[in-house]
RNA sequence: GCGAAAGUGGCGGAACUGGCAGACGCGCCGGACUUAGGAUCCGGUGGCCGAAAGGUCAUGGGGGUUCGAUUCCCCCCUUUCGCACCA
């Protein structure tokens, strides 16, 4: 029979949804595995890299089946989300409409894939059975002071209309469509992610089976530094400038002041001054600058002095104040004290306009430098000159009783600072969770009512966003009654950012159909954490800090009991095509449709296991996968020819068989294979290697059959072997490899190999099958071949009984013809026997 | 600029704690079977010298440690990624 791909893997995937193969119940007695893929959004066809995505978590799941783990293995749609808003727009449909199609399509993709899914357990965050959570959970957030709201600065895409957090702004432009990102004033709802700040940068050290990368990535995002706020008396008082520095041993060198043009004291300052309006002018320059630029230090430093000085605490001096527009106003204070000796900014900025340096460090065992020749600021760490009665002590040293005087008397103290800020989630635009929030002119801000969720998404007719929710257009919307006092309120109009929805959904897979709770606590507790998780390494900072901090919020109100979400994630690489990244604007996408038609989906799952190791980019070529279907074939080919013999449970185990030493050699190498593949697939995701070690005991077993004398012939027709096997061995040896490489096979190749196992006379299909039996012993061989180095290079081979003692091993060695040949007439001058024999090395001179 | 990872045949990639570099696949070459082969099976395939046996050079470049280095250390080059005025 032909390898027919097409009709057979339609028939086992009609197969396992009728007999909910993959579905999953909480079962105490046996150990759990969930094993997960980042969901998806549904931008309406599914290309390969998402393909290789879901085949590394499926080949996981399915291996983890067959060793006996209960898996949870499910799969949904966040749904939310701009494209779908701006698809509705330009074909006149509901993003609603838009979304549902689209997602109606790629299930059909990926179910043609053959992966193994608890579809009923499917979610979709734009319906309200999943959404009113988000508002429920909000409302929790609200009561305990994790949501609040406030009129802030923020990041606006003048491109989406709409406003973006601080992770999702990327080198100063929108990640989604990368336009730059101006600024706003708004009134918006935040979450309160730096109250974890702390917990969620020293549990990253509890993450050992994250990429380093990812760790980095987040310890940097999170960006914590120790130091001391420190307030300089504006002179003439009362006002004062608070500044932040992680460098206060450098204190008796501040020369000078610097403030952000979005400091609170600037308009004061402004109006003080001799010309406000000049003052003003100078300020606004500055902060229409680029945002990016001024950002990254793209745009030059520059500053003006407000005419003012403030007296440095610490030398009594009077210092200038500046305004500067490399000082950052959203970050610590937004004022500086500026040290030109010892840091390079406020060097550059000194130099600049002239302010005065002064060195209040030297290197240890060096002299301090002299500011007049200086050509760079000396930022390190040193021994303390200058500073009164701080002089001599190291900037360590130095750094905790400055702190200490500060605090004493009252002018500062240490404090730690974080570069993490809080979550802006608020969104003017419409396909998003509706904030479940109402404004009372008496009562204020009041949540709706538990009982009153979901907040429901009205159907609207037009989206376009301007600068103000759609949602703020619909009266009926709008308008409600206070459940406080049933006077008249206003809805928020505003909606969620999607990264919610996507924060918690892996706790909905443990409970999707709950209707009286975002989940049932018991069900989370069997299935959580997340034991495997895969994606793209783009969540980095985003999905995978808000995730850590929502699995956080939840055990706060006792709902989870981890701490983590995730316990191993695999970052994978992306699929490219002509050395770029698939778009549809490149017109570069390959569809896993074609290429199922055309080969099969077991051909396209082994080829985006096989081509690379899971976490490298790769490059698409047809011709690796026509490659793997070859493959494919051939073991279908191989199976099939000796199907007739080694089906039936009628024939015994090779163990204890008097073998030949062929039929050794293939048992041997049987084994051998059970571990490497089973080794390279749990822990390590090693797919491609895997594969490797299944194609050579595929070649042996070709050889096998082919040997002289052999009786089993693969037939190119792939009809029946020849002849007769008599040997009973052979026959029994044969099976155990089929059966063992059938087998491993079956997570890259499901659908394959749920036919092979089915025509070799099982009944119970592979995926309840059980994972083959690793026998060391069989393993193990009985003669090895120890190669004999002379000088570096191999002049000689020894057969001998495994285990031969090191000293027999060295005798054997110096005894060899061919060894003697190399050493004769010089002097020996070493014998290694190298890890119990696997290599000698004999040195001579 | 700072930091991290990586650099292996024509290509994708192997090599687990230093021990026969190039597994496996693609491509290419040859053979068998064929009316035919873009099917299949078998064999070959890093460079150079050689008819062959064999020799010799080879894991970005240069040093070092070692009996032995793709693997460990130092310097340099290149690429990718991350961070990028965070005081």
């Amino acid at each position: 029979m032909e390898y027919k791909p097409q009709q057979l893997e339609k028939k086992w995937q009609e197969n396992w949804r009728a007999s909910r193969t993959f579905e999953v119940v909480e079962d105490p007695a046996k150990p759990k595995f969930y094993c997960l893929e980042m969901f998806a959004y549904p931008s309406g066809h599914a290309h390969v890299g998402h393909v290789r995505n879901y085949m590394i978590g499926d080949v996981v799941a399915r291996m983890k089946r067959m060793r006996g783990f209960n898996v949870l293995h499910p799969f949904g749609w966040d749904a939310f989300g701009l494209p779908a808003e701006n698809a509705a727009i330009k074909s006149n449909t509901h993003p609603e409409t838009w979304t549902l199609e689209n997602i109606a399509h790629m299930k059909g993709q990926l179910q043609r894939l053959g992966i193994s899914y608890a579809w009923e357990r499917e979610i979709a965050t734009c319906l309200p059975e999943y959404y009113r959570w988000n508002q429920w959970l909000f409302i929790r957030m609200f009561e305990k002071r994790l949501a609040y709201r406030r009129k802030s600065t923020v990041n606006w895409c003048p491109s989406c209309q709409t406003v973006l957090a601080n992770e999702q702004v990327v080198d100063g432009a929108c990640w989604r469509c990368g336009t730059p990102v101006t600024t706003r004033e708004l009134e918006q709802w935040f979450f309160r992610i730096t109250a974890y700040a702390d917990e969620l940068l020293k549990s990253i050290d509890g993450l050992p089976e994250w990429p380093e990368k990812v760790l980095t990535m987040q310890r940097n995002w999170i960006g914590k530094s120790e130091g001391a706020r420190v307030r300089f008396a504006l002179a003439p008082g009362p006002d004062f400038i608070e500044v932040f520095t992680t460098r206060i041993d450098t204190i008796y060198g501040a020369t000078f002041v610097l403030l952000a043009p979005e400091h609170e004291l600037v308009e004061r300052l402004a109006e003080a001054s001799a010309d406000p309006s000049a003052f003003r002018k100078q300020v606004q320059r500055f902060r229409s600058q680029d945002r990016a630029g001024r950002l990254t230090g793209e745009v030059e430093k520059e500053g003006f002095d407000t005419g003012r000085t403030a007296i440095n605490p610490f030398t009594g001096q009077n210092v200038p104040v500046w305004i500067a527009n490399f000082v950052l106003g959203e970050y610590g204070t937004g004022a500086v004290m500026g040290v030109p000796a010892h840091d390079e900014r406020d060097y550059e900025f000194a130099r600049k306009y002239n302010l005065p340096i002064q060195v209040v460090v030297r290197p240890e065992g060096g002299e301090a430098a002299d500011p007049a020749g200086m050509t760079a600021a000396v930022s390190n760490d040193g021994v303390l000159v200058n500073s009164g009665p701080y002089d001599g002590m190291t900037s360590d040293a130095a750094r905790a009783a400055l702190t200490d005087e500060a605090r004493r008397r009252g002018i500062g103290e240490g404090t730690v600072q974080y570069r993490l800020k809080d979550w802006g989630i608020s969104r003017q635009r419409y396909w998003g969770t509706p904030i479940p929030m109402l404004y009372c002119d008496t009562c204020g801000i009041v949540p709706v009512p538990d009982e009153d969720l979901p907040v429901v998404l009205p159907k609207v007719a037009s989206f376009g966003g301007r600068g103000d929710s759609p949602l703020a257009q619909i009266p009926e919307f709008v308008n409600a009654t206070c459940p406080k006092c049933g006077g008249p309120a206003r809805r928020e109009t505003d909606t969620m950012d999607t990264f919610v929805d996507s924060s918690w959904y892996f706790f909905r897979f443990c409970d999707p159909g709950n209707d009286s709770a975002a989940f049932e606590p018991s069900k989370v507790g069997y299935w959580g954490p997340v034991d495997f998780y895969s994606g793209g390494v783009e969540h980095a900072i985003l999905h995978l800090i808000y995730s850590r901090f929502f699995c956080r919020v939840f055990r706060d109100l006792g709902m989870v009991h981890i701490d983590e979400p995730f316990t191993r994630l695999l970052t994978q690489g992306m699929v490219l095509k002509d050395g770029n990244v698939m778009s549809k604007s490149k017109g570069n996408v390959v569809d896993p449709d074609d290429m199922i038609e055309k080969y099969g989906a077991d051909a396209l799952r082994l080829y985006v296991t096989f081509v690379a190791p899971p976490e490298k980019e790769i490059e698409w070529t047809d011709a690796g996968l026509e490659g793997s279907f070859r493959f494919l074939a051939r073991v279908w080919r191989l199976v099939d020819s000796v199907l007739e013999t080694v089906a039936g449970g009628g024939i015994p185990s090779p163990a204890g068989m008097t073998l030949d030493d062929a039929e050794r050699a293939l048992r041997r190498k049987t084994h051998d294979t059970i571990r490497r593949v089973t080794q390279d697939l749990d822990p390590r995701v090693h797919l491609n290697t895997a594969i490797s070690a299944m194609m050579e005991l595929v070649n042996e077993l070709y050889q096998f059959c082919d040997r002289p004398g052999s009786v089993l012939t693969v037939r190119p027709d792939s009809s029946v072997m020849t002849g007769v096997v008599e040997r009973k061995e052979t026959v029994a040896v044969v099976k155990e490899a089929v059966e063992a490489l059938v087998l491993m096979l079956s997570p890259f190749a499901p659908h394959m190999t749920e036919e092979l196992w089915e025509r070799m006379g099982h009944t119970d299909g592979i995926s309840a099958a059980a994972w083959p039996a690793y026998d060391p012993d069989v393993a193990r061989a009985e003669q090895v071949v120890v190669p004999v180095q002379v000088n570096g290079k191999v002049r000689a081979r020894l057969t001998v009984p495994a285990g031969t003692s090191e000293d027999t091993l060295q005798q054997l060695a110096l005894a060899d013809p061919q060894v003697q040949a190399h050493v004769a007439g010089k002097q020996v001058r070493k014998v290694v026997v190298v890890n119990g024999g696997k290599l000698i090395s004999i040195v001579v001179s």
